[in-house]
DNA sequence: CCTACCGATCGGTAGG
DNA sequence: CCTACCGATCGGTAGG
């Protein structure tokens, strides 16, 4: 063949092609939604032709899959690590709105994170079921917490509707956190632990 | 013309087409998002023909336009009518969350709201202008309810990230509300309110 | 991974 | 408000 190109010289420094895939179609869902993005959105995103991301997927369907798992592993891997660091309830909690917190609003997960929130309605119900599997996995995780912290005094009420209303005030932050605000994501993290708890003893 | 019909004997009861269409546009939206839905599944919904619609919209856009004028209009009147009762800040309070669940969740408002909510981003600069105008007030209007609060000693906190995240606690009942679940709409701002002002009385 | 392309569908319009 | 249609764009593919 004429004009062949040493294919085996780059593995080691190659980059990975369908990550870069990955991360533009997940910044793209994130910023447009999922039907608003075209395939040329995304191959331009990491400078392929229109073509060319259907050699690493199937479909743009299979794109917003891919996306969607890894917001789930990502979220789910670092708040269970705080759920599970054998500290008080009270430090579990906080260290797990952090853990939360930074895969929603920080520059590492967002993008994945809030597609999985905002665009998993367009997954086929294969798919869906999954992302329905993780989430009463998580939200399992989470009223657990909810439970430690009321067996400790800390809160009064450990039902359901709390936990929904609070994770609406932890995933609403998507629609208003800036990275250069006034707020970090630590300093929200307290505040909402301080909400839900009540007043933090100040020392 | 052959086949004309009697367009004047039924201006009473004739329906309005555009509101109609608003509704569906509205409810289309809502469920699958603004760039998922086609022309052909409003025009669909009201038993029109495709092209049918442009005789009442100039365009798709402007059809998002209405809807979203539509979920502003109504959310304001009604928290702002609870604003204004002129009762204690706790029974005012209490009353704009409900007015604003109402708008949210139930069945005459919610496909507005919601598409207000999460589909304003694909208006044009300059109807999303409106939109931050009318959000810009619509805060306000909170800001001072949990100020009320403040100065009568209910709550410790007015500042504005306690609103954000109150705001989200109430916008995120959108995607866990079911009209036939085991809360009602009263139930939970009443929830939401011991939440922020601290255990309600019991008497 | 690119080139070249295809059928389907989309928002929108002319003319009645 | 319908009929009939259009140009543009879309997701996806064959072949290299």
């Amino acid at each position: 063949m004429a004009a062949s190109r040493n294919r085996a010289a780059v593995t080691a420094e190659e980059p990975n092609r369908r990550a870069d895939i990955v991360r533009a179609a997940g910044r793209l869902f994130h910023e447009k939604g999922y039907s608003a993005t075209t395939i040329r959105d995304i191959a331009g995103a990491v400078d392929m032709q229109s073509g060319s991301p259907f050699y690493h997927f199937k479909s743009k369907h299979d794109m917003l899959r891919a996306v969607v798992l890894e917001g789930m592993s990502a979220i789910n891997k670092a708040v269970a690590k705080a759920a599970n660091s054998g500290k008080s309830p009270r430090a579990t909690f906080e260290a797990m709105l952090r853990a939360h917190l930074d895969q929603l609003l920080g520059s590492e997960g967002r993008d994945f994170a809030a597609t999985l929130l905002h665009e998993s309605r367009h997954l086929d119900p294969e798919a869906l079921a999954e992302v329905v599997v993780f989430k009463d996995r998580y939200e399992t995780m989470w009223q657990q917490a909810l439970k430690d912290l009321k067996r400790a005094g800390l809160i009064a009420d450990d039902s359901k509707v709390t936990r929904l209303l609070l994770m609406g005030a932890l995933n609403w932050t998507v629609q208003w956190y800036r990275p250069d605000g006034s707020k970090s994501i630590e300093q929200i993290a307290r505040q909402l632990a301080g909400f839900v708890i009540g007043k933090p003893q100040r020392p």
